[in-house]
DNA sequence: CTGAAAGCGCTTACAG
DNA sequence: CTGAAAGCGCTTACAG
C-alpha cells in the first residue's frame, strides 16, 4: 500500500530556488512579497496539487479550523435538521466538524467537552443536556475557547446562544386555537423547567390572558419525560374530566401525536370535538391521520445561525462574555388536526 | 479572556528533573524505563492534568485519531442509528469522527474524501452516494488510509464492505406474507439498480420461485426516486388493475406507508385485502394507522461494526486490499399491516 | 522584497 | 535505565 508522498513548502521552495519562508508567505499572500513571485509560486503549488499539511499549520498557529458540536441526541429529527446547517455552513466557511452525542449524560457532557479541547477545536457549539446542573465546567470551557449554545440552552451562560421565538411561537398557535372558536385549551408540558418549556407555557398563559380566557389548572398536564406514550396517557386523562377541554396544545409533536392517537381511539372528532396543535413540525407530523398542525421550527438555520456565530468569535475574539439570544422565528403550519381559520 | 496554559512534556520534566524524552517514554510505558521513574512521572502527570497534546502528536506520527464518515443524508432516521453506533464506538477506541454529508452528490462526495484527508484523518467510513459513476477518486484514497463503505455500497472497490442481508431479509419479508395466504404479492423498487434495491429484488423473486407462485410483471413497479408519494401513486395503478395484488412488499417505509396512505383512502381493508410490508422500521412506521409490518435494520449495530473494522485496519495495516462483505442480520417486525402468521 | 533561524510539543533512532 | 538531538511542516519576528 503505498503512500502518495505530500507535496510540502520545502519541495516547492527549492523547485522554485526560493526559501521556505517567501513560498508560505507567498501563498498566504502575504503584501511583502512581489505579485509576481506569489503568481509563480501559487502556479506551480496548484501544478504539484500543494495542500498544506493542516496539522503542522494547526500545531504552529494552534488553529485547526475543526469545530465541537455536542447534542443530546442525533436521532431526534429536529436535531438532525440543525445538523444539516451546521454542516453546510461551517464546510462554507472552511471548518470541519466533530460531532458528539451527550445522551442528556451531564458527566458525558463533560467529558465531550474535555476530549474535544484536547483534539483542538477552535470552538464549541452545544445544545445542552437535560438538566445540566453544574455550570461549572462549562464556564471553564469559556476560557479556553469560544462556546456557542443552541436549542437547549441556559441563562447562566454568558455566550452567544441562538434560539427560536419559543414564548411568541406558542403563543401564536395557542391564539391560533382561539380564532377558530376554541376556548378551553388544554396544555401538556413538562414537570422540569427547561427554558424551552417554561418559554412555551408562558406564551401559553399570555394568549389566555389577552384573549380573557380563564386558567384552569385541571388542563394544564405535565410530565417528567415527554414522549408520544405520556401525551396518550394525559390525554386519556383529558377525556375523564367531566369538563373536557375543546383544544390542546402539547409543547412537543410526539406528545401531539399521541394525544392524536388516543382522541382516535376513543373516537373523538378532531378538530370538531377536540382540536390538537403541536410543536417542531417533526416528519411524522404528516404521516399521522388526521394531520397535525404545528410550529415549523427552521432548524437549518439554526443551524446556519449558530455556526457563523461562533466562527465569528472564533475569528475575532471578544473581550468580555456576555450573553446575547438570537431568536429565530418560527412558522404555524395549520394541518387537519385544527380548524383553519 | 485567559487561556489556561496546558502542562506540556516539557513541565514535568523540569519539575522531576528527568529528560522530556525519559517523560514522553514513562506516560507511554515504554519498558526501558524502569517502573519507579514511570510511577513517579504518572503521578505528577495527573497532578498537573497534564493531556498530551494531540496536534503535536499527530503531527509527528502522522496519526490523529480522527476519523472521517460521510453519509448522503443525515436526516434519514436509518442514517442516524448508524452515526449512534458510530459515535459510541468510536469514541469506546479512543478516536473522534468528523461528519459530513455528501447529499448523493458525487462531486461534493470527491471533495469531501479530499479535505477530509487534508485535514488529517486516519481513516474513511462512506455510504456512497446514489449513483456514484467514477469509481477512480475512491480507489485513489484507499493508496492513502483505509476505507469502509457501509450500507450503500459497491462490488468494484475493494475494501470492507458492512451491509445488512438484504436478499434475505426482502425473501424472509415475501415469505411471510406467503405463510399468511397471500399469493399474488406486488413489488415496489427503485429503476435504477442500487446494490439494496437489486438484492431486495433477489430476495423477492427466490421467494416466489422456492413458494411456486408466478411472477407477474405487471404488479413489479419501480420508481427512480423512492418516496411516500411514490408508493401512493403506484399503489393506485395496482388499484386499477383487473387483477388486484393481495399484498404489496415496498423495499423502503417511505413508500410502504405511501401505499397505505393510498389504500386507506380508497377503503381498501388491510391486511384483509391487501396487506403491506415495508423495509427500514423508521419511527413512521409506529405512527402510520394500520402500524407498518416491517424489515427492521440494526443502525447502531451497522455503524459499530463498521468503525471497529476501521479501526482494525488502521492499527494494523493489510498487505493487499480485497473485497469483503460482512453482513448484519436483520429482524421481520409484523404489525398491523399483515396478518400475524 | 527575501532569507535564516527559532520554535510550536512531541517521538524516536542513536549513543552511552 | 536515561539523555541529547533531530525532525515532523509550518509561521513569523528579526535582520538585511
Amino acid at each position: 500500500m503505498s503512500k502518495k508522498q505530500n507535496t510540502t513548502l520545502k519541495d516547492l521552495a527549492l523547485a522554485l530556488e526560493l526559501s521556505i519562508s517567501t513560498v508560505s508567505r507567498a501563498l498566504n499572500d502575504h503584501p511583502d512579497i512581489s505579485i509576481s513571485t506569489r503568481e509563480r509560486v501559487k502556479l506551480l503549488a496548484t501544478k504539484l496539487h500543494y495542500t498544506p499539511n493542516l496539522f503542522a499549520k494547526g500545531f504552529r498557529t494552534h488553529r485547526t479550523h475543526i469545530l465541537g458540536v455536542i447534542v443530546p441526541n442525533i436521532s431526534h429529527y429536529f436535531t438532525t435538521t440543525i445538523l444539516k446547517g451546521v454542516l453546510s455552513e461551517s464546510e462554507n466557511l472552511g471548518y470541519r466538524v466533530i460531532i458528539s452525542e451527550s445522551k442528556n449524560d451531564e458527566i458525558k457532557q463533560t467529558e465531550m467537552l474535555e476530549t474535544m479541547i484536547q483534539f483542538g477545536v477552535d470552538g464549541i457549539l452545544m445544545a445542552l443536556a437535560r438538566k445540566t446542573k453544574s455550570i461549572d465546567s462549562i464556564l471553564q470551557i469559556q476560557n479556553r475557547i469560544p462556546l456557542v449554545l443552541f436549542d437547549k440552552v441556559s441563562d447562566k451562560i454568558p455566550c452567544t446562544q441562538v434560539v427560536i421565538n419559543d414564548e411568541e411561537a406558542a403563543y401564536n398557535a395557542v391564539e391560533h386555537l382561539i380564532n377558530t372558536g376554541k376556548t378551553r385549551i388544554a396544555i401538556i408540558k413538562e414537570t422540569e423547567q427547561s427554558f424551552n418549556s417554561r418559554k412555551r407555557f408562558e406564551g401559553y398563559l399570555r394568549a389566555l390572558k389577552e384573549h380573557n380566557l380563564p386558567i384552569d389548572e385541571k388542563i394544564i398536564l405535565s410530565t417528567e419525560d415527554i414522549s408520544l406514550n405520556k401525551g396518550k396517557m394525559l390525554t386519556n386523562n383529558l377525556l375523564s374530566l367531566k369538563n373536557r377541554p375543546d383544544a390542546i396544545f402539547a409543547i412537543t409533536d410526539s406528545a401531539a401525536i399521541g394525544a392524536i392517537k388516543a382522541l382516535n381511539k376513543f373516537n373523538v372528532e378532531i378538530p370538531n370535538e377536540i382540536a390538537v396543535v403541536g410543536f417542531s413540525n417533526n416528519i411524522n407530523s404528516t404521516i399521522i391521520n388526521p394531520s397535525l398542525s404545528t410550529v415549523d421550527q427552521p432548524g437549518e438555520k439554526i443551524g446556519r445561525t449558530a455556526i457563523s456565530y461562533l466562527i465569528d468569535e472564533i475569528e475575532n475574539p471578544k473581550e468580555t462574555l456576555l450573553t446575547k439570544t438570537v431568536e429565530i422565528k418560527t412558522n404555524l403550519i395549520v394541518r387537519d388536526s385544527s380548524f383553519v381559520p
